[in-house]
DNA sequence: AATGGAGGCAACCGCACAGCG
DNA sequence: ACGCTGTGCGGTTGCCTCCAT
């Protein structure tokens, strides 16, 4: 094509320590963010999301790397159980580490972990909601948040909403909840769990009990 | 020693969204 | 209102290493 700028041409795969050092240096040098301009002054031959991404996922200062400890794999269990695949919010609670890292720990250990376990556990509730809640739609922790069927907002609230997994999380409900409209029948179910989530992983991982109350407050009154 | 499969992980891809002109 | 650019995010790919045969 007559005129037209011939896009550069990126490297791809993995990076060279050299690119890395020049990379670091750069942004050291001049800050983070414009990685189209990083992109092109560095002479990297790397695109800007690659630079980025490197950046972000390997380069920054504070970067924990290595085996995820005890508590680490606990903290992500938890949360995935609260918030499905959002590992950047997942990462955010855990200092050192990036939501690739979350992702990819989850998915080569402890995915399997966690389906194993909840196969058993899943057991148990069928068991138990197949006594109590027939012909009612489920909530479970088990399924993903961002996965769940979210029944609709109808005229019919006198759906029951399983809340095993808020007893999971030590969060007591008022004892006459069940007489509640269901804390799911919105349409816009995302921007009302937020906050609610959020809270949640603030203070559950610590084991206080600051989240009953916030509970109560924000879907009971 | 050769090889093939599985697992782990870094990096890429595509989409969504916000900010700006 | 619209298009462009930059950035963030989650899903996916593909390379590398290890291990069993």
């Amino acid at each position: 094509m007559e005129g037209k700028e011939e896009k550069p041409r990126f490297k791809k795969g993995f990076w060279k320590p050299d690119d890395d050092l020049i990379l670091k240096i750069y942004v050291e040098t001049h800050g983070e963010g414009n990685w189209t301009v990083v992109s092109k002054k560095t002479g990297l031959m790397r695109g800007a999301k690659s630079c980025r991404l490197r950046w972000k996922n390997y380069l920054r200062p504070n970067i924990k790397r290595g085996m995820m400890s005890e508590d680490e794999k606990d903290l992500i269990i938890r949360l995935h159980k609260l918030l499905g695949n959002r590992w950047s919010l997942i990462a955010g609670r855990l200092p050192g580490r990036t939501d690739n890292e979350v992702k990819n720990y989850w998915n080569t250990h402890l995915n399997k972990r966690a389906s194993r376990d909840q196969i058993t556990h899943l057991d148990h509730i069928n068991h138990r909601s197949h006594q109590t809640h027939q012909n009612e739609p489920q909530f479970s922790q088990h399924q993903d948040l961002q996965t769940a069927s979210i029944p609709q907002v109808e005229t019919d609230h006198s759906t029951v909403v399983d809340d095993s997994w808020v007893q999971d999380f030590n969060v007591t409900l008022p004892h006459d909840h069940q007489n509640y409209p269901s804390p799911f029948f919105f349409q816009n179910y995302e921007a009302f769990m937020t906050p609610i989530l959020d809270n949640l992983v603030l203070f559950d991982p610590f084991g206080t009990t600051s989240d009953e109350l916030i509970m109560r407050e924000t879907i009971f009154q």
